[in-house]
DNA sequence: GGCATTCTTGGTAGCGCTACCATTCGAAAC
DNA sequence: GTTTCGAATGGTAGCGCTACCAAGAATGCC
């Protein structure tokens, strides 16, 4: 005995539903609607008839499961409530808006373990591309990219080994641009202050020292970081920490403008004077920085245009032409404020 | 002619692989990975090292295409960047982390028609359970919400006719108190700064009207808003022009913290004394405010506890128990600062 | 001991879609 | 005129999983 549709997906209008009422063949729909080309004016009228009629939707699950193919990006952020990266994710959105991809996004909390997990996962969904923060992946996360057999993006940084293709900029050229700035201004006691000191605040570092011992002012009691989460509350306190440490300290480069910000704060504070008594440098160019008071020096990074750029390539790959440059270095700017105008 | 095994799905092992290696039926294997206590511990044991041996991850769309019912939250806010919508997303994600539950982001701009849009798009994947940012649904959202066949969850906010659930505030009782706390400390002349005024912001200046009003203050010249997207600049720009419009203003409710750090800047610019002259009030409480200079009032609002909320009532519902409260307030609390202090 | 009841396990038949192959038909090629 | 080819359309057979039903084993009850 047959049952009468019992359907137990709710009743909602199938491929067949359409091809009945539009008097075609099932498959012929699902290619007017994936391939218009292929199907000749007159049945793709037709057809659009009757999925305007029945309010068709294809359902993403079956067409994954039939083309061993998703149409979602995995993405994978450390964080959600960071600026920067939100605003490389934002950029991923703008640009997917209007394709037919949906986005996965997925939070690592800074963790390689934690990354890949979500790749694991990200995996089993059979991705049709996957952008990723950074570029210091684990062995074994390396591993996942390079077998997802999909297009990898690598955001967020350059460098010379992608798996796939990069977009980013040098986080070693920004730290070493932000220290020489300041000893250009004139600055000779130029502190680091770092949190959170994740791969990239690491890189910034490096480029700090780069500058300090090629002028000579080279000092490790200059430097103080910690591997707690940024905040701006924190950037105060580290601030201290760094002038009981070393009083005779007359310029900072920050990891980053949250932390650039919590020092200016505790300059207004103490009464020490921005710029003359201490230069303050940010990094990332948040858009407080410009009307801050005094504003502050920041290196501006181009983090929506990151994420557009990465979803381009993405992109391009996937409609089978790989872009010729697979490492594209979107660079940084200095942009100079009052927090260094001595 | 029968291919051998010319699998189209790239070769990973599948369901019947692990039942095959374990001897027992596929649907055996289905079991002992959904719902454990109805397999028999020996089995279970077996079935789990195939699964370790082979490497098996299930197929989530071969899985929701069979059960017509997705391991996916659909969720839906109106911005990625902005601080407070991202924390109450980083709440959702870190609830969902542990679970089989996949997140679907999407970012309806503030449209209505963007919400829409996705809601169809999400609703094709019959989620496990919808979490929407805000009451203000269109008609055509509203219906589609309640025709999803999940729970839903609205987020941000406490009103009277939930589709379903709800989780949040009244914001026109944050903007009261805001506004009250001002006049209480003794400012007269206060100036209500609102960007982007969507439907929160649009009640907490009803609430602000309200207090104003109550106490006899109410003067419509007192109020700039504009639809533009919020920041820290405009924050300051609106101020200048309220300045302008108003020059014995002596004290402002920013419609949120951006707002307010921006007037905070440009009071410090021209050099006028807050709290003495002028009295800042934010809204969010951002954990700038705290350590600003001087640090400012403002309202504290528990976001990452209401995406932490909302996970947790859906997950109640899709087991089975609807929590007997559908609507939960999580209330607010006012921080009172130096930006008040007279 | 017989019978109902529960617990475990398995088989079958799809879920809604697309890959692959087959067919038809008209136009171009010879 | 026959062959060849390509474009347009359709049929069949799954993709990997689970809902549903059935059956056997184990347990409880009188």
């Amino acid at each position: 005995m047959i049952k009468p549709r019992s359907r137990r997906g709710g009743g909602r209008p199938t491929l067949s539903d359409v091809a009945r009422k539009a008097g075609v063949g099932a498959i012929t729909v699902s290619r007017a609607l994936r391939d218009p080309a292929r199907v000749s004016e007159e049945l793709r009228r037709q057809i659009q008839a009757a999925v305007d009629e029945l309010g068709y939707v294809p359902d993403p699950n079956a067409r994954a499961l039939a083309s061993a193919r998703a149409e979602v990006f995995g993405v994978l952020v450390p964080s959600l409530t960071n600026n920067v990266f939100a605003e490389v994710v934002r950029g991923i959105y703008d640009s997917l808006s209007d394709s037919p991809f949906r986005i996965q996004l997925g939070n690592t909390h800074y963790s390689g373990l934690e990354e890949e997990r979500l790749l694991q996962l990200f995996g089993s969904q059979r991705p049709a591309a996957l952008i990723v923060a950074g570029i210091d992946q684990t062995t074994a996360s390396r591993k996942l990219l390079e077998n997802a057999g999909c297009p990898v993006v690598q955001v967020m940084e350059t460098g010379p080994d992608p798996v796939d293709m990069m977009v980013g900029f040098s986080h070693l050229d920004g730290g070493r641009t932000a220290t020489e700035h300041l000893i250009e201004a004139g600055y000779r006691r130029i502190g680091f202050i770092g949190a959170r000191m994740d791969p990239r605040s690491q890189r910034r570092l490096a480029g700090y020292r780069m500058a300090m011992e090629n002028a000579g002012l080279s000092d490790p009691r200059l430097i103080t970081t910690t591997p707690v989460l940024s905040s701006v509350p924190l950037g105060r306190e580290l601030f201290r920490d760094a002038l009981a440490k070393m009083p005779t300290l007359d310029g900072v480069f920050c990891n980053n403008d949250d932390i650039a910000l919590g020092v200016l704060f505790e300059c207004h504070r103490a009464s020490i004077d921005v710029p003359k008594t201490i230069g303050i440098v940010g990094f990332n160019d948040l858009d407080m920085m410009q009307v801050a008071f005094p504003s502050i020096t920041s290196i501006r990074t181009h983090r929506y245009e990151i994420g557009r750029r990465a979803v381009a390539m993405a992109l391009a790959a996937i409609s089978g032409d790989r872009p010729r440059q697979r490492v594209v270095d979107l660079g940084f700017e200095l942009k100079r404020r009052e927090s260094t105008a001595r």
